[in-house]
DNA sequence: TCAATCCGTATC
DNA sequence: ATACGGATTGAC
C-alpha cells in the first residue's frame, strides 16, 4: 500500500460499519455455529439524548424467552432499568460488547408494533421522548391480572345496526353504512340535543365491529364515561367493550388493557389515555367534545388526545368521528382542508333541536331578588319542569378589555392578550412583551380600559328564597352532580358541572355570559360557546332558554350555529397566526436560558415572541416564557430543533426545559 | 517510563 | 449511577 493510499484512507469519512454478527456460540453436539439472538430494546430513560433503541444479547437460558412487545429488565448505564423488546434478530450495528437482557419481566406482548410506531410519531410531534409517551400508552403491570385473565365474554349474537338515531343527519345512515362495509370515512359531526350522542357513537362502533374492525371512543371525564358506558352496553350488550381510564384502579385498568392487547375485545371507551389502546384492526376513532381541556395531557410531552387519535387514524387507515355540540377551530380546520367532511343536520332540524334562546341584558326590576335579572326571574316562574342555571365561576384569570364595548385588548404586534404590570407597571403583551402605552380600542376607538367585572356568585339561598316552590340543588367545584333529581328542581351549576336530568330541562339559563369572555387565553370564545352549547343541550324538546349578556356577542349562540362559529374562530386564528393554522411552541425556563434561546435562529419562518416573565405563585422559581411561532409546514422542523435542544441539555446534565407544542392554553 | 488519577463522555 | 478512554500528573 502506498503512502498516498493511506492518506486517502485517513481522509475518508468514518466508514459506517455494516451490521455484523457479533458473537457465536457453538452447539456442543453438532458443532454448528448458533448465532447469538439479539433483542432491540426501548429503554425507559427520561434523558432525551438517549431516546433511541439499544441492542442487548438474549441469553439462551433466559426463561421465559423474550417476544416482541414484552417487558424486560436491562442493565443500562450501570443500573437496572425497565424496557420493552421491540424486535428480535441476529445482527446489530453496535460495535461494542452487548450486555445481556437481565430478565424478561413477562412474555406478555404489551407494546404492539402499531402502538410503538404511533408513540414514536407522537413523541416527535411534541418534541418529547418515546419513554414519556409509552408511560401514557402502556399501563403499569399487574402480575395477578396477567395470570388470571378474566373479562366476561359476550353471551349473545352481535346485534344488527339500527341507524334510527342517525336519521337527524342526512349523511348519518350513509356514514354507518360506510363503516359497516369496511371503508373509513372521516367526519366532523355537529351533534344535537334530542339524540343521545353516546347511543349514536355506539351504533357507529357496532357498524365498525360488523366490518371486523375495532373502535376507540374517547370522552373527556369520568362523568361522561359512566353515561357512555351505559349507552354502549345498551347497544352492544355485555362483553363487547371495555372501559379504560386513569380513574380506574390499577388492576381494573390493566385487565381492560390486556383484554384489548390480547384481541379479546375491540371496542374501547375511555378518557384521554385510551387514545393509545392497542385495539387490533382499528377501524374507527372517535372523540367527543374535543374542546375540553381534559384532552390535553398535563405532563410532558403535553400531547393532545384528539391529535393522537387523528395521527392514529392516518397510520392505521381508520375512520374518524370528531363530535360535539360545539365545534373547535381544530375540528373545523379538518373540514376546511378537505381532510374530513362536516356532518350537520339541516337548518330546520337544528332550529327544532335547540331551545329557543332569548338574550337579556342584566337589568333588574322590582319583585326579583337582588342581582337577578327580571327576565330570568319571569322565565323561571313560567317554567314547567326542571330548570338549569349556569353560573360562571369566579376567579377566572381576567384580562383587560375596552371599557365601552368590552372588546378584549390585544397586542398590535402578535394579537396576544394585554395585561397590566408584566414588566414594570406598564401595559404590555403577555406573549411577546411588546408595550402598548397608548392603547385604543380597534372596535370603538375608546382609550379606556377595564378589567372585566367578576360577578358575585349568587347563593343557593337567594334562589331558594326567590322560588319557594322549587328545590334548589347545586353542582360545581368539588361537588359535581351527575344526575339531578326529577320534578320542579332548580339546579345551580358552574360551567362543565351541569347535571343531566330525566327528560331534560324545561328551561336553561346562562347567567353573566360576559364573564366567560374575560379570560385571556386563545380559546376564550370557543371555550365559552362550548360550555353554553353543552348546557343548552341538556334541555328537553321545545324548552326555553335565556342568556344574560350582550345580544351582539351571542349571535352565534342564538342562531345555534356551532359550525359557523368555528369557521369564524378558525379565520381569526389564521389572521392572528395561531394554532391550528400556525404552530406554536411555548418554552419556559430561567430568564438567562430563555434569553439565549431568543437570540438563536430557528427553522424556516419561525418568529420569536418574547421573552416575557411567567406569572408565578409565591415560592416558585421565576421563569421566562418564549413563544416560537411557525407556519404549519415548519412545525416538524421546529419540534426537531427543540428536541435537539433538549438532547444537548440532557447530555450536558442540564435540567430539561418546559416545552409545549400547540398548548391548549398559555 | 509507567502507573495512578482525573475528567469527560457514553450509556447496547 | 457506572464504566471506560484519554489526558494529566508524579514517582522512579
Amino acid at each position: 500500500m502506498t503512502t498516498g493510499d493511506q492518506l486517502e484512507l485517513l481522509a475518508a469519512p468514518e466508514p459506517v460499519p455494516p451490521p455484523v454478527l457479533l458473537e457465536e456460540g457453538v452447539d456442543e453436539r453438532s458443532g454448528e455455529v448458533a448465532p447469538v439472538r439479539i433483542a432491540r430494546v426501548a429503554v425507559d430513560t427520561p434523558l432525551p439524548h438517549l431516546d433511541r433503541l439499544f441492542d442487548y444479547a438474549v441469553p439462551p437460558e433466559l426463561d421465559p424467552q423474550p417476544v416482541p412487545g414484552c417487558r424486560v429488565k436491562v442493565r443500562f448505564a450501570g443500573r437496572a432499568t425497565d424496557g420493552y423488546v421491540v424486535g428480535l434478530g441476529e445482527t446489530t450495528a453496535h460495535e461494542g460488547r452487548l450486555a445481556p437482557l437481565t430478565k424478561v419481566v413477562s412474555a406478555e406482548p404489551v407494546l404492539s408494533a402499531e402502538v410503538l410506531g404511533l408513540a414514536r410519531e407522537v413523541a416527535d410531534r411534541w418534541a418529547g421522548t418515546l419513554s414519556d409517551v409509552l408511560r401514557l400508552a402502556v399501563p403499569p403491570r399487574q402480575a395477578k391480572v396477567e395470570a388470571r385473565p378474566s373479562v366476561p365474554r359476550p353471551d349473545d349474537d352481535l346485534p344488527g345496526v339500527d341507524d334510527e338515531v342517525w336519521h337527524l343527519w342526512p349523511d348519518g345512515p350513509g356514514f354507518l353504512g360506510a363503516l359497516e362495509s369496511g371503508t373509513s370515512p372521516r367526519v366532523v359531526w355537529e351533534a344535537l340535543p334530542l339524540r343521545d350522542p353516546a347511543v349514536a357513537v355506539a351504533q357507529a362502533a357496532l357498524a365498525t365491529l360488523r366490518s371486523g374492525r375495532g373502535t376507540v371512543v374517547c370522552v373527556p371525564d369520568a362523568r361522561e364515561l359512566d353515561h357512555w358506558d351505559a349507552a354502549l352496553t345498551s347497544v352492544l350488550g355485555h362483553g363487547r367493550h371495555v372501559v379504560l381510564s386513569s380513574g380506574q384502579k390499577p388492576a381494573e385498568r390493566y385487565r381492560s388493557f390486556l383484554a384489548v392487547a390480547r384481541g379479546e375485545v375491540s371496542i374501547v371507551l375511555g378518557t384521554r389515555a385510551a387514545a393509545f389502546a392497542p385495539v387490533h384492526d382499528l377501524g374507527l376513532v372517535t372523540v367527543w367534545d374535543d374542546g375540553d381541556d381534559l384532552y390535553a395531557e398535563p405532563r410532558a410531552p403535553y400531547l393532545h388526545a384528539r391529535e393522537v387519535l387523528l395521527t392514529r387514524a392516518v397510520r392505521e387507515d381508520a375512520a374518524v368521528l370528531v363530535g360535539g355540540y360545539a365545534r373547535t377551530a381544530e375540528a373545523q380546520s379538518l373540514v376546511g382542508s378537505g381532510w374530513a367532511r362536516s356532518m350537520r343536520a339541516e337548518a330546520v332540524t337544528r332550529r327544532r333541536a335547540w331551545p329557543r334562546l332569548d338574550v337579556t341584558d342584566g337589568s333588574v326590576a322590582g319583585g326579583a331578588p337582588a342581582r337577578l335579572p327580571h327576565q330570568v326571574f319571569a322565565a323561571v316562574r313560567r317554567a314547567d319542569g326542571p330548570v338549569l342555571v349556569q353560573v360562571p365561576r369566579r376567579g377566572y384569570r381576567t384580562s383587560l378589555s375596552c371599557q365601552d364595548c368590552r372588546t378584549p385588548a390585544r397586542c398590535a404586534a402578535c394579537d396576544g392578550p394585554l395585561a397590566q404590570g408584566g414588566r414594570g407597571a406598564t401595559l404590555a403583551c403577555r406573549w411577546c412583551g411588546t408595550e402598548a402605552p397608548r392603547w385604543t380600542c380597534p372596535t370603538c376607538g375608546s382609550a379606556r380600559l377595564r378589567a372585566p367585572v367578576v360577578g358575585q356568585l349568587r347563593t343557593a339561598e337567594e334562589y331558594a328564597a326567590a322560588f319557594p316552590d322549587r328545590a334548589v340543588v347545586t353542582s360545581g367545584g368539588a361537588d359535581v352532580l351527575a344526575e339531578a333529581p326529577p320534578g320542579d328542581v332548580l339546579v345551580l351549576a358552574t360551567p362543565g358541572a351541569e347535571p343531566r336530568v330525566e327528560g331534560g330541562y324545561a328551561l336553561v339559563v346562562l347567567m353573566d355570559t360576559w364573564l366567560a369572555l374575560g379570560r385571556d387565553d386563545l380559546r376564550v370564545g370557543e371555550e365559552a360557546h362550548r360550555r353554553w352549547f353543552n348546557a343548552l343541550a341538556l334541555a328537553r324538546e321545545r324548552a326555553a332558554a335565556v342568556a344574560v349578556g350582550d345580544p351582539a356577542t351571542l349571535q352565534g349562540l342564538v342562531r345555534a350555529d356551532p359550525a359557523g362559529l368555528a369557521e369564524r374562530e378558525l379565520a381569526e386564528r389564521a389572521e392572528a397566526h395561531l394554532p391550528p393554522v400556525a404552530r406554536v411552541a411555548v418554552v419556559e425556563a430561567p430568564a438567562d436560558v430563555v434569553a439565549e434561546l431568543a437570540s438563536r435562529s430557528w427553522p424556516g419562518a419561525t418568529e420569536v415572541l418574547g421573552p416575557v416573565p411567567v406569572p408565578t405563585r409565591p415560592g416558585e422559581p421565576e421563569h421566562d416564557r418564549l413563544v416560537l411561532r411557525t407556519p404549519r409546514r415548519d412545525g416538524p422542523a421546529l419540534a426537531a430543533a427543540l428536541k435537539d435542544l433538549q438532547s444537548a441539555r440532557s447530555a450536558a446534565k442540564l435540567p430539561p426545559l418546559r416545552v409545549r407544542i400547540d398548548p391548549h392554553a398559555f
